[in-house]
DNA sequence: TTACAGGTTCCAGTAACCGGAGGGTCAAGC
DNA sequence: GCTTGACCCTCCGGTTACTGGAACCTGTAA
């Protein structure tokens, strides 16, 4: 796969996939003129970064997310530790996507027009966006 | 209440606060010596941004977002559509940390230890997170 | 072989802060 | 009344995580 297959794959434009090879995030093969190749494996790392990033997570909690996403044998403590920390601040972040979805639908609830969208989407799963 | 008082407050930092009024996100008062006057309104206003910024919201949808929480009488039907497509975004993002939190999981389940604190966290609630 | 999409490096700019210099303010203690 | 120390102010430069552009090479298609 070239780097404008992995952009669309991934989702990621093609600047920050060279910056992300550029920081050490990814190794992606080269070919023999020079073009970059991507494995299956690439793309994962790649989608899994842009959900992280797009997620609010920085490139260095990014990098220690992919070690747990790459480490197969977790011969440490510490990377269970590290991944139970991470699990914890996913956790929050949902919490806290919730919290904001109600703001929203209160604010949007404190008039009085019975046309409101938000609350007509609401009354489809009543906070249960649970996937 | 002082910059000092609404960084504590919000849980953001003191710089973060005057750079948001730099680019009128906020428009704290002033008093009598110069310091920036926050009222109520404001600390809930920054405890948002706060919110929003940390779940990957650019300062630019957090300034729509603002709007929205400000915008009481809603004249336009742009404001709701503008709700609504916002409530997506948050939605989505509530799927993919799902998503992150299932990857990173079953990763964690690939090996044959019994002892592995993440999914004994996942025992206690499987992916019931839903606050 | 010319055209053009898509690849390469390198360099400069932007967004969203963050730290520090240099200086004013205010309540507490001597 | 003066100092000390915590807190406030502005201004400026640096950092992180990209993003756009210039200048150039590669591969297919007409």
């Amino acid at each position: 796969m070239t780097i404008g297959d992995a952009a669309e794959a991934s989702g990621l434009p093609v600047k920050t996939i060279r910056y992300y090879e550029e920081i050490g995030l990814i190794h992606p093969g080269r070919c023999a003129n020079g073009y970059r190749e991507f494995s299956s494996a690439d793309i994962h790392k790649l989608t899994f970064v842009a959900r992280s990033r797009s997620l609010g997570f920085t490139i260095e909690e990014c990098r220690t997310l992919l070690s747990l996403y790459e480490d197969r044998s977790r011969a440490s403590a510490d990377v269970r530790s590290l991944a139970s920390g991470h699990l914890d601040q996913i956790d929050l972040k949902i919490v806290e996507l919730q919290a904001m979805r109600r703001t929203l639908v209160e604010r949007c609830r404190g008039d009085d027009r019975p046309d409101c969208p938000i609350i007509d989407r609401l009354a489809e799963g009543r906070e249960e966006h649970t996937a």
